[in-house]
Formats: C-alpha cells, sequence, structure tokens
DNA sequence: ACCGCCGGGTGCC
DNA sequence: ACCGCCGGGTGCC
C-alpha cells in the first residue's frame, strides 16, 4: 500500500472538497484558464535543464487541490493576483488550485517566467508534516542561450540551480527517474534516432486490441460485416460502454491513481468514450461506423428507428399534453426562441409544429397550449430542459412523451412502445439519478467535403430499406441552424468548413449535447492552432471518434496530442502534462516515455491494414492491382516546341537562381514549369494566360489597379492549377474559396479573413506584409473559363492523346463493359479529350473540382451503376476528390501527367482498388520520354527514399523543398 | 505552526 | 523599561 497522505487532516477540509458546489465551478473555470494559458504552452523541443531546486508551496488550508507524494504539479504565473504581483500559483494535475510558491522565490521566478527564459515544472516528491506548507522540486528548462541568464537571475535572489535536484535525490521516487534519467546522468541508453524512428513507425502497426470479440450489428443494417468489421464493431461498442478507466489509472482502495503523474482523486477520472480507429483504407470504417451508430445506443441497445412498411418521410410525431408545459418550457433559453423565429419565417415545412414561449402574447402559437406537436425529442435539445418537461409530464400524470431513456430500453419496433407508459413515467424518475446523461442523441459526423456524400451513400446503402433514420446533412446556406431540430436527429453530417465557419459565431453545433461525435479523416486536425481543430475541440460529447486512413500522425508524435485531446484522454488533454510525460521524453530518447506513449496509443486505438491477418486469413482479399508505365514519345514538330519552351525556360529560372530570387517569383517558375508539363500533354493546354505572363513581370512595377488585379489573379490561376498540392497555410488543408492577397499569397477566404479580423493591423502569415480585407482578390464571376478555345472545330491531336485513345480503343475491341477512369491534373487537358471520345462514340462523365455536391453525387451514381448505357470512361481531376470517393465500377485507370507527389496518385488509384473492386485492377502512367515528366518521377522516387529514411526532419520548409525539386527538374 | 513573527503586558527573587 | 522575558494571537499570495 502506498503512503497515503491528505494535507488535510481535519474532515472540514474534505468535505468542502467533496461537496461543495462552489468551489467545484471555481475550479472549472480556473482550470479553463490553465487549459487555455497551456494551450499555448510551447512544444520546447530543444529545452535542456539548467537546474532543480526545492521551494515551498505554502497557503494549502486555503484552497482544496490535493497532491500525492511524487505526483507533479503545474505552476500558473498569477500577474494580476492583488496581494503580489509576483505570485505564482500551483496546481495539481486536474488544475485545482494547491497553495503558492513562496513569495521570495515567486519573486525571482516571476522574471523568468514572464519573459520565458525557461519553463518551470515542479514535483512533489516528499510529503509534509503539516497542512500549511509542503516541498516541491522546482526544474528549469530552456533553450541552452538562456542558461546563463537564469542561474545568475536566479542566484542574485539567493536560489542556487543544483544539477541534482536540490538535494531531492535520496528521496527522489521512481516517477523521477522516469522523467529525469535522460535529463540527469545517463542512467539508461538513450534511444538513438534510428530506434526512435522504427519505434514511432510501429507505433500505429497492427493495433488490434480486440482479438477477443466479434458483434454482429443491429439487423437495421442490412449488409452483413466481414470478420474484421464485427471485431471493430465489438471494440467500438466496448469503448463506448464499458466503464474501464483510461490509461495509467488504476484503483487503489478507495482512490483512483495514476501512475504517470502520480495523481489521485476520490472522484473517477472521466473516461475516453470513443478511440481512433485507424483502419486502412478500403477496410469498411464508413460501414464499421454506420453500424455502431445503429447498433449501440443508450446502455448498449440499439438506436429505435422507424420501420415502415410503406416506407417514407419522417417519424410520426409524439404529443406532449401539458398545461404547466408552456410556462416551463418560457423560461427556455435562446433554443427556444431560436426555434419560433425560423418559423415564424417560414424555414421549417408545415409538418412540424414548434412549442414555444407564452409570454408573449403575440405569438399566435401560444393560443392553444394545450395540445403541442413535436416530432421525436425535439424538446431535448438541453438536458435541462428535458428534465423539467419529463418533471412536468411525471407529475401531472399526462404521459405521451416519448422518452429518451425509454426509447432507448426497447428494441427498435415502436408497436411495443405503447403498453409500457407505465414504464416511461418511472423512467423519467430514474432517469434523474442515473449517471448517464440520456438526453444526447444524435451523432455528428465532420468530414471533409469531399466524402459528404459517400456518408449519405453509405447509409443509405447498407440499412435495411425499410429502415429510416432521420439523418440530416447540414450544410449549404439554407441549412437548418436549430439547435432543437438538430439534437433532434440520429446522425448530423457537416464538413469541417462549415464547423469551423460556424465556430466563433452562435454555433449550433457547439450548443448541442451530442452522443457521439465522429471525425472522419480525423487526422486533419493535427493542427492545434487551425481554426477547425480548435472548433472540433469545443464539441460537446458523450463519446467522441477518429476515423483515420493510415497511421493518423505524420512526422513526430506531435501530432498525436490534437487527437488525445479531443478525444478528452485525461490528463493529456492539457498540453502541459502531455509534454511532460510524453513527449519531451520519447524526443529525448527516453525509452519509459515511448513505452508510455505506446500504451497509451494502444488503449485508444484499432488499426488494421490491408495486410493484417485474422485466424491466417486476409481481412480483405483485393483484387490484384499492376501499374504500368508507358512512355511516350512527342513527335517531331511536339518536340521542337518543347525544347523552345524549355530552353527559354532554363535561362530564366537561371537567372533567378543567381540572383537568389527564385522565392521571390515562385509563381513565374511554376508558370514555367507548368508550360512544359503541359506541353508534354498537349499543346492547347498552354492557353492565352501563360503566354501573356512574361517571366519578366513582377507585381512591384507599377501599373493600373485592373492590371495589378488581373495578374493577381493570373498568379493564383498558376499557384492553383500548378498541380503542386497549395495548401492554405492557414487551415493546412485544400485551399477553398481561394483569393490571393497583395503580396502574392493564396489562402482559403474564410481562413484569410479570419486572420484579418482578429488582429488590429494583420499581416500575411506567409511574408508578414501587411494585408486588408478590401485588398483580396479572387476569382472574377466569369472565370469560367474559354473552354471553347480547345473545342471541336480547331481541334488538333498530340501524342499522349494518341497513346490514351489507342488504349481505350483496343480495350473496348476486348470488354465492351470494361469502364476506365482517366485522370489529369489538368482540367483544360480533360476537356481536349472530350473531343477524340466522343468521335469515338465512348459514352463518359466528367468529374472536376468544380462541380456542385449535388453534381458530384449523381456522376458518380451514373458512373458506378451497372446498366448497359452507363458511361464507360470518367474523365476525372486528380485533385476533384481527394480520399474517400468509390469508383469501383472502374477497374482500368489512365493517369495521363505525373503529380509533384506521388501520394496523391495512389490515392486516385485507391479510389477503384479498394473494397467492392472485383475485378483486377491495372493502371497506366502516361509519361513523356526526355521530357520534365521524367525528371519529376526521379523526384518522386527519391521524395520517397528520403522520407523513409529521415525521421521528424521532413519538417523543411515545402516551399524551398520545391525549388530543390525544380532546380532539379530544370537541370539548372 | 510541536514553528517564527508581532505586539502588549510586565518587570528582583 | 530607550531593555529582556513571558505568553497569546496569529499565519499564502
Amino acid at each position: 500500500m502506498f503512503s497515503r497522505w491528505w494535507k488535510f487532516g481535519r474532515d472540514r477540509f474534505t468535505d468542502v472538497d467533496l461537496f461543495s458546489d462552489g468551489s467545484e465551478s471555481a475550479a472549472e473555470t480556473l482550470s479553463q484558464a490553465i487549459r487555455a494559458a497551456a494551450s499555448q504552452e510551447p512544444d520546447a523541443d530543444g529545452s535542456v535543464l539548467f537546474g532543480q531546486l526545492r521551494g515551498t508551496v505554502v497557503g494549502l488550508r486555503y484552497y482544496t487541490g490535493v497532491v500525492n507524494r511524487g505526483e507533479m504539479v503545474g505552476l500558473v504565473r498569477e500577474p494580476h493576483n492583488p496581494y503580489d504581483k509576483n505570485a505564482v500559483m500551483v496546481t495539481n494535475v486536474l488544475g485545482r488550485q494547491v497553495g503558492h510558491i513562496r513569495k521570495e522565490l515567486a519573486a525571482a521566478m516571476a522574471h523568468v517566467m514572464d519573459n520565458s527564459l525557461a519553463k518551470v515544472e515542479g514535483v512533489v516528491y516528499s510529503g509534509t508534516n503539516n497542512s500549511f506548507s509542503m516541498p516541491v522540486t522546482l526544474s528549469f528548462l530552456g533553450s541552452e542561450e538562456n542558461r546563463d541568464a537564469v542561474v545568475k537571475h536566479m542566484a542574485s535572489r539567493g536560489f542556487r540551480l543544483d544539477a541534482d535536484g536540490g538535494g531531492a535525490a535520496g528521496t527522489r521516487s521512481p516517477l523521477g527517474d522516469l522523467v529525469f534519467c535522460t535529463l540527469t546522468s545517463g542512467v539508461t541508453i538513450p534511444l538513438t534516432a534510428e530506434e526512435l524512428k522504427n519505434a514511432f513507425d510501429n507505433l500505429f502497426e497492427d493495433l488490434m486490441e480486440s482479438k477477443d470479440g466479434e458483434k454482429e450489428a443491429a439487423e437495421s443494417v442490412a449488409t452483413p460485416l466481414l470478420p474484421h468489421q464485427k471485431q471493430a464493431l465489438s471494440w467500438m461498442c466496448a469503448r463506448e460502454n464499458k466503464d474501464a478507466l483510461p490509461p495509467f489509472w488504476e484503483k487503489r482502495g478507495d482512490l483512483y491513481y495514476n501512475s504517470l503523474t502520480c495523481f489521485s482523486a476520490k472522484e473517477i477520472p472521466e473516461r475516453v468514450r470513443g478511440g481512433i480507429l485507424a483502419d486502412d483504407m478500403g477496410l469498411g470504417k464508413t460501414l464499421t461506423t454506420i453500424a455502431l451508430i445503429l447498433t449501440n445506443f443508450h446502455k448498449g441497445k440499439p438506436l429505435p428507428v422507424e420501420r415502415c412498411v410503406s416506407c417514407h418521410v419522417e417519424s410520426p410525431p409524439h404529443f406532449i399534453q401539458s398545461k404547466g408545459g408552456r410556462d416551463r418550457r418560457s423560461r427556455r433559453g435562446a433554443g427556444g426562441r431560436k426555434v419560433r423565429t425560423n418559423l415564424q419565417s417560414g424555414h421549417f415545412s408545415s409538418n412540424y409544429v414548434y412549442p414555444a414561449p407564452a409570454k408573449r402574447s403575440t405569438n399566435p402559437l401560444s393560443a392553444n397550449p394545450a395540445k403541442v406537436q413535436a416530432p421525436l425529442n425535439l424538446l431535448t435539445a438541453t438536458r435541462a430542459v428535458d428534465e423539467e418537461i419529463c418533471n412536468t409530464v411525471c407529475t401531472e400524470g399526462l404521459v405521451l412523451l416519448e422518452d429518451l431513456g425509454f426509447a432507448a430500453a426497447l428494441s427498435c419496433t415502436m408497436s411495443e412502445t405503447k403498453p409500457k407508459k407505465k414504464k416511461a413515467a418511472e423512467k423519467c424518475k430514474l432517469k434523474q439519478k442515473s449517471t448517464d446523461d440520456l438526453s444526447a442523441k444524435a451523432t455528428l459526423i465532420v468530414c471533409p467535403l469531399s466524402v459528404l456524400s459517400n456518408w449519405l451513400d453509405q447509409f443509405e446503402q447498407h440499412l435495411r430499406s425499410d429502415v429510416k433514420p432521420n439523418v440530416y446533412l447540414y450544410y449549404g446556406s439554407e441549412r437548418n441552424r436549430s439547435k432543437t431540430f438538430l439534437s433532434s436527429q440520429d446522425v448530423v453530417i457537416t464538413t469541417y468548413n462549415v464547423l469551423s465557419s460556424d465556430f466563433g459565431n452562435t454555433s449550433p453545433l457547439h450548443g448541442i449535447n451530442w452522443l457521439r461525435v465522429v471525425l472522419d479523416e480525423g487526422h486533419v486536425i493535427r493542427n492545434p492552432n487551425a481554426q477547425m481543430s480548435k472548433a472540433a475541440l469545443k464539441l460537446k460529447a458523450q463519446r467522441r471518434w477518429i476515423l483515420s486512413a493510415g497511421t493518423p500522425i505524420q512526422n513526430s508524435v506531435k501530432d498525436l496530442w490534437m487527437l488525445l485531446a479531443f478525444l478528452r484522454l485525461k490528463p493529456f488533454d492539457v498540453r502541459e502534462w502531455w509534454n511532460r510525460v510524453i513527449q519531451r521524453p520519447v524526443i529525448q530518447g527516453d525509452r519509459a516515455g515511448l513505452q508510455n506513449l505506446q500504451t497509451l496509443v494502444k488503449c485508444i486505438t484499432l488499426r488494421r491494414t490491408k495486410n493484417s491477418e485474422v485466424n491466417g486469413r486476409r481481412l480483405v482479399s483485393l483484387p490484384k492491382k499492376t501499374v504500368y508505365v508507358e512512355q511516350v514519345e512527342l513527335s517531331a514538330q511536339e518536340r521542337e516546341e518543347y525544347e523552345l519552351a524549355r530552353n527559354e525556360g532554363r535561362r530564366t529560372i537561371g537567372r533567378y537562381v543567381a540572383e537568389g530570387s527564385v522565392l521571390k517569383n515562385y509563381a513565374d517558375v511554376l508558370a514555367i514549369l507548368m508550360r512544359l508539363r503541359q506541353y508534354c500533354c498537349h499543346p492547347d493546354l498552354i492557353g492565352k494566360i501563360a503566354a501573356d505572363l512574361a517571366p519578366h513581370h513582377h507585381a512591384a512595377s507599377a501599373d493600373t489597379p485592373a492590371e495589378l488585379r488581373q495578374r493577381l489573379v493570373e498568379k493564383m490561376r498558376l499557384v492553383l492549377a500548378s498541380g503542386s498540392d497549395e495548401e492554405c497555410s492557414v487551415c493546412l488543408d485544400s485551399i477553398r474559396m481561394p483569393v490571393i492577397t497583395h503580396c502574392a499569397h493564396v489562402y482559403c477566404r474564410p481562413c484569410i479573413a479570419q486572420v484579418i479580423s482578429s488582429e488590429q493591423k494583420a499581416r500575411c502569415p506567409l511574408c508578414r506584409s501587411e494585408i486588408k480585407t478590401s485588398e483580396l482578390v479572387e476569382f472574377p464571376p466569369e472565370e469560367m473559363e474559354d473552354e471553347k478555345s480547345v473545342e471541336s472545330d480547331r481541334w488538333r491531336t498530340s501524342s499522349k492523346v494518341q497513346a490514351l485513345m489507342g488504349n481505350l480503343l483496343r480495350l473496348r475491341s476486348e470488354d465492351v463493359g470494361l469502364k476506365c477512369l482517366v485522370v489529369s491534373q489538368f482540367t483544360r487537358f480533360l476537356t481536349v479529350l472530350q473531343t477524340p471520345l466522343r468521335e469515338h462514340g465512348f459514352s463518359f462523365v466528367r468529374l472536376d473540382g468544380t462541380m456542385s455536391q449535388k453534381k458530384r453525387t449523381q456522376i458518380i451514381q451514373e458512373f458506378q451503376s451497372s446498366a448497359a448505357d452507363s458511361p464507360r470512361v470518367m474523365l476525372l481531376s486528380l485533385k476533384a476528390g481527394g480520399v474517400g470517393l468509390n469508383l469501383t465500377a472502374a477497374s482500368r485507370v489512365f493517369l495521363m501527367d505525373p503529380a509533384w507527389n506521388p501520394a496523391t496518385e495512389e490515392q486516385c488509384i485507391d479510389r477503384c482498388h479498394r473494397l467492392g473492386q472485383e475485378r483486377n485492377v491495372v493502371v497506366t502512367k502516361f509519361i513523356v520520354k526526355d521530357s520534365v515528366e521524367e525528371n519529376m518521377v526521379k523526384i518522386q522516387k527519391k521524395k520517397q527514399d528520403l522520407v523513409e529514411k529521415a525521421f521528424g526532419s521532413a519538417s523543411t520548409d515545402r516551399k524551398t523543398s520545391r525549388i530543390d525539386d525544380i532546380r532539379a527538374l530544370l537541370e539548372v
């Protein structure tokens, strides 16, 4: 039994600690403040230990926070403390205040902390024999250049920084060894960079936690699950339902103890209901998640969904009759009133009548309060409201409400509900005591726009046709923003962009207590500074899931924090504890730290690869995939034009390199390369745009605003069309609604608008030039290209077109039913290809980034159809979909031009080489011989090797490294 | 706090 | 009595 000590011997303090609501809410706001401060905490990767010293925590008796022997404590500056502006507050892992650092020491530390000369961390190694103060060991960490200043400053105040922990060595607990072994003398041999990289690569390999169980989906799921999907379902249900403690927590007697921070508490730590499902693409994460939603509602029961014979539309209304109800409901906050507003402005279909506040007699609805009609769970916007109504109903005995808890206890069919109304009333009373919050009902799915339609399809596809859960697509300007409405759905689907643009305004999504939030492609929130990451963190939910194709981390252990924070994995959702306990030890090669990280990840992640096996059998057997490279020879005339352009480009770029102005002329350099790549495909791709943009033009040269605007538009077009996979530096995602600044950097409009509005004097995140909203330039509305210029009458062929058509004609003669994807980065090339396709009688569809979501869905459906007259060819723009698109009807892929990023090509191929593909897949990559394309392929290979070798060093500036690519490409 | 510090009461033994 | 000594009140920042 570990020696447990409480700093309060007297019971009254314990009582205060446990039962005082006041202190609870104070602690809540305090921990929020700490969390806010901690989110700004830098990674402090290169920090070294300056030394340690022993200090004293005083004033323990005034606060409720408790600390155990060996526990880490937080140190928070309190510059506004009315008694001492140097005050340093001490908190425990939960953020509860423990005391203060004694003022003399605090005065010395304040200077160090306020000037960020060092980060100070505290650990309480030994107990105290009184209830007024206790010793604390403080470690000062920072970058080497500040060491002297810190040591001197502390010394001048009479505090000597010791290398060995200020005499704490003798009393060091095992935790001290664990955290500091690499900081002090080499007790253990640190991991080599190589070992670390390997360990890190394998972090997400084959985390098949749930070998033990399989679970069948609810009967409303029509598609039979594969064995590995049943495993996943079983694991996910267990993660949601079981009361297992989070990793590193254990029960010790009456207390819950965290073995990493040594924190212990009487209250059970908040459990992580959810985790990371990181299966490889094609293993059916979407289906599994749908199965989870349908199978695991409250208390492990399936989601009650409507069964109807002549199946259509909404669930039947559920009635509430209550005389007192309206008065109570009138106390509702904005939610209720908002509904009314929407109702009055006619946004709702007349199927629904909403309860409304009764206080205003002008409200037409209050005229007849006796009978209020609402769809299922309309009144459960907040738990308070729910219970209020519940109470009303129970006490007055007018029970006609389908209570959620009640519904949960039933099997799916509604017909059974009627005889059990008395139980519903009992349930009402019970519910208040239950720890589970049953008011939450809806699952929110957040995904990239590209997979939005996929989710809808899959709900349609995998459910029994007579089962209609309420699935609402929260997207588009007409979206229904009513919280009451949204929280009454079974499933709400939205995109990261909608989520982050709603965030900051009065986001209904953030006002709802979700049953479950699912982040699809969840690795997109890895940057904690990005707006959409912040928005995701603020969602309220009982269960949280991250779906991720493959390992959700890219470069380093840092990427993991955001995921753990989203999952609310205590205590690591506060950055400081993550840094101290996991990130710094791992980066510094601490084996124990790595071990802890592995344990952590293993507990919350399920990941299988396409190659994983269950009982010696592959999870899924995908058909074979073969990739061919077909070399294309340019005709004599094409070669001549190409060489001309190449020589000119070499000269220009050579000059830029000599001047050192490559970065400044980035767009021009891309333009030159682009032109060469376009020549490789088809001469008509080089529109007047590229020709106009002579490389000697500079944005700096004075010209009319119209000219400037025009040139900025051209630059933006080039940057976006370059196929170089530009991402917005604010949200780190692909650029949507592009705008270009006067300093010629391209961002998403909402992202940069946010930046500008958040600062007095906004600066470009890339070059720090001053920027204004009024100076953002976007594409003119008539932008839709003069496609005519490449249309039929003046049409000519090219070697690459010939190569493709040869293949297509041959394939058609072999197999009429065969479907092909024809992929290019240049939408104009797709347009060029339409002519010969039409000429040879191919039926085809086209999918590119300019299409609306609705149109996309329609086209994909058309292409996927097995009807005899369905399209044989899809012209696909490489960047049109991103991951997730399902194009399994095709089994041949033609990649018309190489991409900078080989992963983009892989993703594209995987759209048809995935679960559901029944034929062998053959991929043909066209590469023009002796051209920029061949060099691009070489660079692709080199890059891949580099990525495989280097670990953590991939953070080199993307643009600089691309300029090295460019130099290599042109051999300058 | 079984401390230190403060300030009032007190004053040979 | 401009001290010492005693004992009660008191105590984070």
